[in-house]
DNA sequence: TCAAGGCGGAGCGAATCGCTCCGTACTCTG
DNA sequence: CAGAGTACGGAGCGATTCGCTCCGCCTTGA
C-alpha cells in the first residue's frame, strides 16, 4: 500500500538488473557510476541501499545462486528427466549466469554463498544422475560439463558488445542466432550420437603460430 | 643470422601472444603494463615496436583475421566438406578468436581489416554452402550461426578466470571439459538430429524476476 | 676498449575509480 | 495549507591507475 516502499523495491530490482547487464558488457571493469546510470538512478541512491560496491556484487552473487538452485529444484520436480535437465540449463543460461565470472575472485565469498553453491552442486549432480539412469544424457557428459556449458553460454560476447554499441538492428538477429546455438548444444547432449565422428581434429591444427598450452 | 633480429622477432611474437592472453583475462580493461609484464619485457620495449596501444590491438586484430582466412582456406582445401568445416571452426576456437570481442568498437577499423573481414565472410559462406550441398550440416544452420559459435567458444570465462587466479590444478580439468563441450557443439551441427526434441523450453521460464528482452 | 643502441622501469599529466556529503524537491501529517 | 521529514541526484574528494615518455644501464660488435 505504501507507495514509497513499492518504489524502493522496484528501484532495487532495476538496480540489480542494471548491475548484471553492465557487468556482462564491461566485465570486471564495470563501474558503480555506470550501473547507477543504467538503472536510471543517482549514485547516492545506489549507495543508500548498498554500503559498498562489493556488497552489491555479493547480493548479485547470492541472487544468482538462488536462481540456480530454484531452477534445479524446478527441474527435479519435472517427471521427465531430460525436460528437467534441459529446462534447468536453459533457465540458467538465459538468466545470464555467466555474467558474474569476471568478478569471481574479486569479492569475498561469504559462508552463505558457499553453502548455496554446495547445495547447487548437489542438485545438479542429482539432475545429471537421474538423466543418466533414464538414458537421456550422453554417458560421457558429467556434471562439470553442464556447469561449464552454463558458464560458457551464460553470456554472449557478441550480443553484449552489440548492446553496448546500441546496434539494435543487429542485436535481435544475434540474440536469435544465440538461441539457435543453445538449442544445438542442448541437442548435442542427448545420447545416441555416434562417438564424435571425425570431429574434432587434433589441437595441433593451426597452432603453429601460437602456443595454446 | 643476426642474433639481434632473431630475438626481436621472438619478442614480437611473445608480445602478441601475451596481449591476446591478457585481453582474454582482463577484457577491455587490459592494460599495456600487464601485457608487457606477461610477455616478460619492459614497457619501453613494447612502445618501441608499437607506437600506441591501439596500434598493438589493430595488429592483433589483423593477425586474428589472417588466421581466420588461412583456416578457412585450409578447410576448403580439404576434400571432405565436413572435416573442412569442423577443422576451420575448431582451429578458430582454439586460437581464441573471441578474445578480441571486448575491444571491438574501441579501435579504429582500417580498410585492410574490413577487406580481410569481408573475404573471411565469403570463405565461410563457401564452407557452409559446400557442407549444405554435401548434406553434412544441418540445413537450419547458417553462416552467421557458425560465426557466433566461434565467437562464443573463442574464449572461456571459466578457464580464463582460473588461469588468472593461478589455479593450475583446476585449469587442466576445465580446459579438458571445455574441449569436450566444443566436440559436443560440433556434433550438434551435424544433420540427422530430430528437430530439437523437447528442447529448449520457452524463454519465459525462470524469467519472472528479470526482464530478458 | 669504445661507440652504438636495445633494454627496463621510474615518473609524468590525465583520466577514472569508489565513495561522501549536501542542496533540492517531493511526500505525508496535522 | 504549512511545515517537518525524507529520499533523491550529482558535484567533488583523495586515491588509484591509466597510456606514454624519457633516461640511465648494459649487452653487443668491431
Amino acid at each position: 500500500m505504501t507507495t514509497r516502499k513499492d518504489i524502493a523495491e522496484r528501484n532495487d530490482r532495476t538496480l540489480l538488473q542494471a548491475a548484471r547487464d553492465v557487468l556482462a558488457e564491461d566485465g570486471a571493469h564495470a563501474s558503480v557510476a555506470a550501473i547507477a546510470a543504467r538503472a536510471g538512478v543517482g549514485i547516492g541512491s545506489l549507495y543508500r541501499r548498498y554500503k559498498t560496491k562489493e556488497e552489491l556484487f555479493q547480493r548479485l552473487s547470492v541472487l544468482s545462486l538462488d536462481h540456480w538452485n530454484e531452477a534445479a529444484e524446478q527441474g527435479l520436480a519435472d517427471p521427465d528427466p531430460w525436460a528437467g535437465l534441459a529446462g534447468f540449463i536453459y533457465g540458467c543460461v538465459v538468466f545470464g549466469q555467466g555474467s558474474l565470472a569476471p568478478v569471481a575472485g574479486t569479492i569475498e565469498v561469504t559462508q552463505e554463498m558457499s553453502a548455496k553453491a554446495r547445495r547447487g552442486d548437489e542438485l545438479l549432480d542429482e539432475l545429471v544422475q537421474r538423466a543418466h539412469q533414464a538414458d537421456v544424457l550422453r554417458k560421457d557428459v558429467a556434471a562439470v560439463d553442464i556447469s561449464l556449458l552454463i558458464e560458457q553460454f551464460g553470456r554472449s560476447p557478441v550480443v553484449d558488445q552489440l548492446r553496448k554499441q546500441g546496434r539494435g538492428d543487429l542485436l535481435t538477429a544475434a540474440a536469435e542466432a544465440r538461441r539457435r546455438l543453445i538449442a544445438i548444444a542442448l541437442d548435442g547432449l542427448r545420447p545416441g550420437h555416434s562417438p564424435l565422428p571425425g570431429s574434432p581434429p587434433g589441437e595441433e591444427l593451426f597452432t603453429g603460430r601460437w602456443s595454446n598450452k
